[in-house]
RNA sequence: GCUAUUUCGAU
């Protein structure tokens, strides 16, 4: 079974669902039987589709085998309704997990939390990641990311560096995706210098730039006009071996 | 030993 899971995920990933449900058809004609794990791939791999409706099924399909979703199944199904913007279904699927007597785990939380401000509900968002502390599920990168990113995004950078403190005082180390929401936005706001500090904390806070953050953070400094400090930037990547556009 | 979550569009 663990070889066929194998398998089937490679196709999932690689977008081939009917692959992947044929793999499923030479299991059953050689005898070997599917466990959970073997449903709950093809159903992230459906997600990953972006096609609710096989997902679902796939569900059914689940418990026609005899198996009861987990942890796993939910937190799928819980993210692709988020990302398909039925944020009201994902929170039913969120309650009826629970009624399931299913633990939501961090990535139950961060899908919702993701979704939250990705719709513009940060309110709801920072409510949920309270309430997700009151449970005893430790918030991760993911979690604080999401809502960094947002409040950098809309600018309220003061926020984002609020949640970033209490990032820090739990022990979680930012990462290229918190760094460059905050890089970029400084530089949307003009504020170069500050980027330009912070980029550079980057290595003694333990953290390498990836050329994501690079590339950006250069291409902001040469649409502003400066020149020197995008140079200054380049070659400092290029001495540390990373690999820019 | 196998499964789920973060960059909407910079380059």
């Amino acid at each position: 079974v663990f070889s066929y899971n194998m398998v089937i995920d490679c196709f999932c990933k690689a977008k081939m669902m009917g692959k992947a449900m044929e793999t499923l058809g030479v299991m059953a004609k050689r005898g070997i039987f599917p466990n959970l794990v073997t449903f709950n791939t093809l159903i992230a791999g459906y997600c990953k589709d972006r096609n609710v409706i096989k997902a679902r099924a796939m569900v059914l399909v689940l418990f026609d085998h005899g198996f009861k979703p987990d942890v796993f199944t939910f937190s799928s199904i819980i993210d692709i309704l988020c990302r398909v913007n039925q944020i009201t279904d994902a929170f039913d699927c969120f309650l009826e997990m629970v009624e399931w007597g299913i633990k939501p785990n961090a990535i139950t939380y961060n899908s919702l939390i993701r979704s939250l401000c990705i719709s513009g509900n940060v309110i709801k968002a920072m409510k949920l990641l309270r309430k997700m502390q009151v449970d005893g599920i430790r918030p991760d990168v993911y979690t604080f990311n999401a809502l960094i990113q947002n409040y950098c995004k809309v600018k309220k950078i003061d926020k984002a560096q609020r949640l970033l403190s209490s990032m820090l005082s739990l022990d979680l180390r930012p990462d290229n995706f918190t760094y460059a929401a905050f890089i970029n936005s400084l530089c949307e706001s003009g504020r170069f210098v500050e980027a330009k500090d912070l980029f550079n904390s980057m290595e003694e806070n333990r953290c390498r730039p990836d050329a994501y953050t690079c590339n950006s953070f250069v291409d902001a400094l040469v649409n502003s006009g400066r020149f020197e400090d995008a140079q200054d930037v380049w070659l400092k990547c290029k001495e540390k071996g990373i690999v820019l556009k």
